[in-house]
DNA sequence: TATGAATGAGTGTTCATTCAT
DNA sequence: TATGAATGAACACTCATTCAT
């Protein structure tokens, strides 16, 4: 009497995957149940098993691969541009960064508002990964410092800063809303840019 | 065998004010049991009963005192600076901005990613309050804006993403660490200010 | 809504005991569900928590009391015969061991069946008492060798015989049935006293 | 990327019963899973249905070997046994019976523990065979009585008694330890024949 | 014959909440 | 006001079993 509807075959780990991604950012990674989940792929709560080990394992497994896909991107931009130019290099992170956290603004948010519900492992291989973005932007203040492009207090809290500036899109922005993606990143660049750049001798 | 350790009388509700504060800090709001606040209280569960009228509206009173407070003393903030300087008032706005969250990182980090978790209602109360927050930074740019003082695309991007960037301190400030509050406060100033300064022209 | 049915206050955990002693009894340890143990109580599922810890510990807790009152019943009889005589020691462990055997097969059974289902650190020490129960017997056995009235192999086989004949009553006695615990009681006494008696010379 | 490891053909079933045999003895009938089985056997939990019908099916066919090859053996036994002579019959019994419980502790020790998990019919069945295989030995009992040999209050209490003693060995013997096969056996003819022994006329 | 994916009932356990004492 | 014992629904997860491929 078994499998009357629902999905099935090797569809069914991208279904989990979709509708995983979905509840977990509307209600939350603790509020999903995995009763809700099978729910939203129309199978059996014991059938998701056949697909994932814990239900820890999803949200992992969901991060994961947005950071991967995260850096893959991300290398591809950095073979793209002038290795030279910090001025360069800092407009292509910021329009990178915010067309990412725009268009997998859900990755993005379940990424960072869930990461304390990742076992202690997988917790700090997720978190060693963002470090290791993050230095990236660190080197380009460093870089551009060095040159005399940029002016900060301290690169580290510049780069927090901006990080922050920057991943805060995928929060407010609305894809259709008043606000074109390139508006902001336009704005964005400005102000950071202007915002490093040392002050002129009268 | 009654009351022979923890809290009674009137001290206790602030004694689950504090506990639950840290808990829905460390946990989270979903992953705090009340059984874990009564333990760290030193009550029995049922005896929580005596003081909050359910979960959520534990995490409404602690989320509503925080917006409570940080307008009196933003108010007080306000009265203090020259409200015709837009220059004066932003600067008055980061540093009040920087301390408070820094000050009361738990409580504004709860004020955040808790805030799915608020009944209807309570959620448009926090909602509203901090929309309403978030207009005085914005009437400050448009202030800059008018008298030619500040540059920038767009106000509210402008907002959000100098908010962004200020509020990102209560992740990742250390009280003891490598910076001052100082620092930090300055380095932020500066690009802010720095970041919505019209380019001068040659 | 509470409270409608079922059993209240501290005789609770008396009945879940009781009942838990009955179902481990009848379909084991791993075969007895919760959901059967609280409706054989009277009481919901969840309830059962406000009484045991975890489903192992009941069990643990059933055998570690029968063990207790095995020592205290035992050591009462210990101190009633006279230590110089082993013949007398014996009889007196047989009729000890077979009646308590007997009186208590329910709680005999599971502390020799669901010994597996116990945690190792649980484990372990039951079968510390148990095997401190079996020196008890082995001493008997050496001392009657020592004084030339028994005559046996070894005394660890022969002890471990013994224990096995006579808590064989637990799994065939039946109360009211044919036999008489007495007459039980003689035929194992002959056996066992005859089986150590040393061969006469002719 | 089918049948990469795992057993297959006719020895699938065979490896199927020994593993089932390890497992059922090592954690219970109950406690073991056929995820477990399945996984020890090599196959996919799915592919065991190919060699039984049901969990229960297993447990029977093992214990139903089990009495089969018991009762072959003790016949070939009884074949090569003077049946006139009691005395002889019982060592036999004790010699035959203490090595096949040695031999198959395993099997005897599931085919004792286990037989509550049989089907109502399975269990009437394997029961009638225990019974029977019992009766061979009470009818020894009675042949040595009514011959003046033995002397025992009651014969099926005896018989109960002495078949605890000798099947208590597969819970304690170890193969390699301080004693043989022999010595036990040595043991337990002398501690079983004199302890039927009628006491001589001084 | 083996696989992998499904079912639906079941597991022990935890939850927020209630309330007589 | 605090306690301890109750509720009933929910939780993540496992189970034996089925069956199209």
């Amino acid at each position: 009497m078994a499998r009357t509807i629902g999905s099935h075959g090797p569809k069914t780990m991208e279904a989990i995957r979709k509708a995983g991604l979905k509840l977990i950012y509307e209600h939350g990674f603790e509020a999903m149940s995995l009763r809700q989940l099978a729910s939203e792929v129309g199978i059996q709560v014991g059938s998701l098993y056949n697909h994932i080990s814990t239900k820890e394992d999803l949200l992992y497994d969901l991060i994961k691969v947005h950071m991967d896909e995260l850096f893959r991107q991300f290398d591809q931009i950095r073979a793209d541009t002038d290795a030279q130019d910090p001025v360069e290099r800092l407009k292509a992170f910021i329009t990178f960064h915010v067309t990412y956290h725009i268009v997998r603004k859900r990755e993005v948010f379940i990424g960072y508002s869930e990461l304390r519900s990742l076992e202690p492992n997988h917790y700090e291989e997720i978190v060693a990964l963002r470090r290791q973005y993050e230095r990236h932007l660190i080197a380009i203040l460093h870089q551009g410092e060095s040159q005399g492009r940029f002016h900060f207090g301290d690169a580290s809290v510049a780069a927090y800063g901006i990080l922050s500036m920057l991943t805060g899109v995928c929060t407010w922005f609305r894809p259709h809303g008043r606000l074109s993606k390139e508006q902001v990143i336009a704005t964005y660049s400005d102000m950071v840019l202007n915002g490093l750049t040392p002050p002129k001798a009268p």
